[in-house]
DNA sequence: TCAGTAATGACAATATATTGACAAATAGAT
DNA sequence: ATCTATTTGTCAATATATTGTCATTACTGA
């Protein structure tokens, strides 16, 4: 029978929604006296993640947005100064984003208030549990790729 | 040592963005001829999965999203004669949001192609992974209430 | 090499969502 | 029953995101 795992799937989904407006506000929440927003912090997080560099539509593919909206806010915080265009080797017109030092002073500021809250938060939770969480997203994610 | 958990948690939070960027584009294309948009397949599938009736308010909450922002699409689909405002019992003014037979035609219509779409997605991945994943999500949602 | 395809920056229009505020309704505590 | 805190509908302002389009750059395969 397939309708068990359907509606599972469909109620996981739903809860996904249900989460993830959630963590946006738990991280509002955290940033606020940062002058962060989750547009910012978002873009911030993507950068800091990724090993190698990322350009605006690489970050938008981590984030799962479009490019466009991420465009518009790492324009604004390269106006802020909180980000910095760099030369990308391996492309010409397609910037590398990073973190200016302002930036990474933001960025230590930011690690303050999110390294406690994501300890907290996962005390009770088996690190297996995360590990096959993790596992499964990023599963379907390569599904929907 | 607290660390790998740390980093494991805000790798999935980070994949759980993007996931939910994917889903929401999943959504849309599989709905795109049935004239629906990510904001109404939301509201439909809330109401669909939920056994009592659901209020304004209550869809924002199981969505993640403010009330000012689903009170917004209800109007615009009550308009449209695909929902129904109808008398709670226990509450004067905030009225339980129901599907109109035009609701619930396109709500066959939606499941008609998610039905599959979920089954396909789910056909490799075993079912205590999704009840695992299911009661994690759960868990910080709880945690962030 | 070269032709076709995909990715990117830029701009515009529109859709969606958040935030803040206020009065009315409700729920909870005493 | 009354008081207080919370919830809700409503309106407005603003922020964020998507969609569509086009020229330019990069990639891929024959």
């Amino acid at each position: 029978m397939h309708s068990p795992k359907r509606v599972l799937f469909l109620d996981l989904v739903l809860t996904l929604f249900r989460l993830n407006g959630l963590l946006i506000a738990e991280g509002d929440a955290m940033t606020k006296e940062l002058g962060l927003t989750h547009a910012r912090w978002k873009v911030i997080g993507a950068i800091a993640l990724s090993s190698a560099g990322l350009t605006v539509p690489g970050i938008a593919r981590v984030l799962g947005q479009s490019r466009q909206a991420v465009q518009r806010i790492t324009d604004v915080m390269v106006a802020d100064g909180i980000l910095v265009y760099t030369d990308n080797p391996k492309h010409k017109r397609s910037a590398l984003v990073t973190l200016s030092e302002k930036g990474q002073d933001t960025y230590s500021l930011l690690r303050e208030v999110q390294d406690p809250w994501a300890i907290e938060n996962t005390e009770d939770i088996p690190i297996e549990e995360l590990e096959t969480t993790l596992r499964l997203v990023r599963r379907l994610i390569k599904k929907f790729n």
